[in-house]
DNA sequence: AAAGCGGTCAACCGCTTTAGT
DNA sequence: GACTAAAGCGGTTGACCGCTT
């Protein structure tokens, strides 16, 4: 008689660090097989560990392509600009810096970034009271300076902590749900647009959309769909978040903000044709070797 | 020299989401 | 639609290391 999951013996796990051998298994393995489904793997490898554990050991240690060292400047600008706008979603600002873990990404946050966000929050906050008196009108701060508090939308706070519970039932562009909000997504990324889902690079951007799994991503589909602009984009414009576009239609803000050229694919909606990263770079803050584009 | 402390990083745990039946 | 297993994700833990006292 066959006997249930839940009561057939569990195998002993190996736990704790991974010796250089069982790493050599694995990656021979993986390299050789693909993982397939990893709760075989430790089966076909004959690794004492759980497909779980397996799996974790490949994506943030063993998958080839992976950056190790130093953050760079550029990737720390690109992990704080991308967890003010969307939070503690590791996975997700993972997938925009090449090279990097989620797991990586999150531990440099707790154990580095947070403190340097803390420290410019409070020094920014000190001197925000009299910046805020001097000037209440312009608000083209770039990403870096702190809005002031009536300015911050809740999932915007650049506070060092998770998001609350109702920040987190927020999509990451719900800006305008509750009342005035005052900021667009500031930024666009090439990186998604210039990487098939394998992490391979395309050689132009137009090569990337056409493959159009890209769009397979909720966030570049939500910016290129009508949906989205439709939903999103009269808000931001009416909002006055642009620089002078208020009014214009959601796909018109995008096409005239970034150049870009909207264009109608049958069951998909509309993508993004492609543009140049240096005519984009010009009305942005970042050069154009940089993978974030930021709105000035 | 060694105990204490804090920072970093790899790995685990448990919850949620997704896919298959 | 209900159930199950696998995969994905984020929070947390614990080992290790370097610095300070």
């Amino acid at each position: 008689m066959a006997l249930k999951s839940s009561e057939r013996p569990k195998p002993k796990h190996r736990k704790g660090l991974w010796s250089p051998d069982e790493d050599e298994r694995l990656r021979n393995y993986v390299l050789k097989h693909g993982h397939g489904c990893w709760s075989s793997v430790p089966i076909n490898t004959g690794l004492q560990r759980n497909g779980k554990s397996c799996r974790l050991r490949w994506i943030n240690y063993l998958r080839p392509g992976l950056k190790r060292g130093m953050f760079t400047v550029e990737e720390e600008e690109n992990i704080l600009s991308l967890h003010r706008l969307i939070g503690n979603k590791w996975s997700q600002i993972a997938k925009h810096l090449p090279g990097r873990t989620d797991n990586e990404i999150k531990n440099h946050w707790h154990s580095y970034l947070k403190k340097k966000v803390a420290n410019k929050t409070e020094s920014s906050s000190s001197s925000e009271a009299h910046h805020h008196a001097q000037s209440q009108c312009t608000n083209s701060d770039n990403a870096e300076s702190s809005p002031s508090p009536d300015q911050i939308p809740t999932n915007q706070n650049p506070s060092v902590d998770a998001p609350s519970q109702e920040q987190k039932e927020k999509t990451p562009f719900d800006f305008s749900r509750d009342g005035p909000r005052s900021f667009l997504p500031k930024i666009f990324f090439a990186e998604w647009l210039n990487q098939d889902e394998q992490g391979n690079n395309f050689p132009n951007y137009g090569d990337a959309f056409d493959d159009r799994s890209h769009l397979q991503d909720p966030l570049v589909h939500d910016l290129c769909t009508s949906d989205f602009a439709n939903s999103y984009g009269g808000e931001y414009a009416g909002n006055g978040l642009s620089n002078g576009s208020a009014g214009a239609s959601g796909s018109d803000m995008y096409s005239s903000q970034l150049g870009l050229e909207m264009d109608q694919v049958p069951g998909v909606g509309y993508y993004l044709d492609y543009f140049s990263g240096d005519d984009i770079c010009s009305q942005f803050e970042l050069g154009s070797d940089v993978n974030v584009m930021m709105y000035t």
